[in-house]
DNA sequence: CGGCGGGTTGATCACTGTCAAGACCGGTGG
DNA sequence: CCACCGGTCTTGACAGTGATCAACCCGCCG
């Protein structure tokens, strides 16, 4: 690491509660900033990593949001998942030792850098950094088990539904009823994600609307009735 | 721990290198042993675990095989996951301190149980078996996000061959261009898995058979033309 | 101004969920 | 040995949903 420039350390991040540092003494936090990247700058579109190249690096969102897509021989993309603040990307590929989906930017955002292997190093001498990688292992587990389940709904308006509760789950940890929610992705994106088509997420926005569920304006969802929305999520003809 | 039977130690059993043993050195497998209940016996049917209870366990699948499925507050349930040999159940619900979900035996099964806690004391002491924690984990998320992509897939013949696909390159894992395939589940099971009505399942195997990439007697499959198969999965429109 | 990408709405048709009936298989009891 | 029964699986008919193609609206940018 010849002249790695560090914009800023971990322990004045806002997000360092929350993320990899909570695993480390604070007197040993200097550790971890040395490992670290941080806030690189990317725009929309930027590619954060290739699929299919050696996998080297995590990266942490600090601000805006990410996605994760998956491209078979075909050249049919299919989004796997979205990354907002706080949430952890390339966790999956650790074991292969190469990656298995490209990740871009879907907003303007800044994302801190980690490379497995001084990780390694550092969970092997931290303990209590080895107890939060499972930790953060078995909560991403948890998540792709939502949005598995988020698939496997057969009506499109509650497959819709379904993914704005955990979207608005994963937005709003800290305060949970808040009900403002920024879709960050585009419609085609989304339609990838949920594995139907744009057409169709058009059309299911408008019956969330219409059932007084959800009000809209662009990007920018208001959940009105949430308990509403959970019962159309699970009703399996709407 | 007052009179634990251990019907087998893990020194002997033939998964031990794919197990979590492997993570330990030979001499210390004693202290591995010592937290294992080995061999427990489950009948078709029978419950691992059930969802929303104190989550305590690891499970590892000696032979058999298990599902896992979550039950939404309407009593519908979702087949979120099924577990062969050599696979460990109840990952997901390590962080949250509660299961997720329930697990069964789809068939007679053996299984290893092994508790969180003193696990967690093994792994702050071994750095290999952290190393393979997160290796362990890092394939389970690969595995779940293959089955997503899975479900993200349109029409319903498509998402059974790659649900083929897939499944074949599990079980055979050793030997990987074994072409027999034997379905442990029931039809509901895929069914509920795969999204789709246990009709529509049926049909599609019709439609594989008749294009010559597998042929189907009861639950044994046999992959005839595994290209074919690969290709029909990611044909949008088969 | 015109082109372009993102988003919505409309019309049509194929696919799949649903309901119903029948085939197959294993187990039980006469 | 056979009849009966339950469950699992398959096949058929029909209706509803969503994919597809097309047109249109809108904001942005050259």
């Amino acid at each position: 690491m010849p002249d790695k420039k560090i914009t800023a350390d971990c322990s004045s991040c806002t997000l360092a509660k929350r993320c990899l540092p909570s695993g480390i003494p604070v007197t040993d936090l200097y550790r971890f900033t040395n490992i670290v990247s941080t806030n690189q700058t990317f725009s929309t579109g930027d590619v954060l990593f290739k699929q299919g190249v050696k996998a080297a690096n995590l990266y942490v969102v600090k601000t805006g949001a990410f996605k994760t897509q998956i491209i078979n021989q075909f050249g049919d993309a299919h989004v796997s998942g979205f990354y907002l603040s706080g949430d952890i990307i390339g966790l999956e590929s650790m074991a292969g030792g190469v990656t298995l989906n490209s990740s871009i930017a879907i907003e303007p955002s800044l994302a801190c850098k980690i490379s497995y292997r001084p990780l390694a190093l550092l969970r092997r001498e931290f303990p209590s950094l080895s107890d939060l990688a499972v930790k953060i292992y078995s909560q991403a587990l948890a998540t792709t088990q939502d949005t598995q389940n988020c698939l496997s709904i057969h009506s499109a308006p509650s497959r819709l539904a379904q993914f704005l509760i955990l979207f608005s789950q994963r937005t709003n940890q800290l305060s949970y009823q808040q009900s403002d929610l920024h879709l960050n992705m585009s419609r085609q994106d989304m339609a990838s994600h949920l594995g139907i088509a744009v057409e169709t997420v058009s059309r299911s926005f408008t019956k969330l609307i219409d059932s007084g569920c959800i009000t809209k304006t662009g990007r920018l969802i208001q959940i009105i009735d949430r308990t509403g929305l959970e019962k159309i999520a699970q009703c399996s003809s709407y």
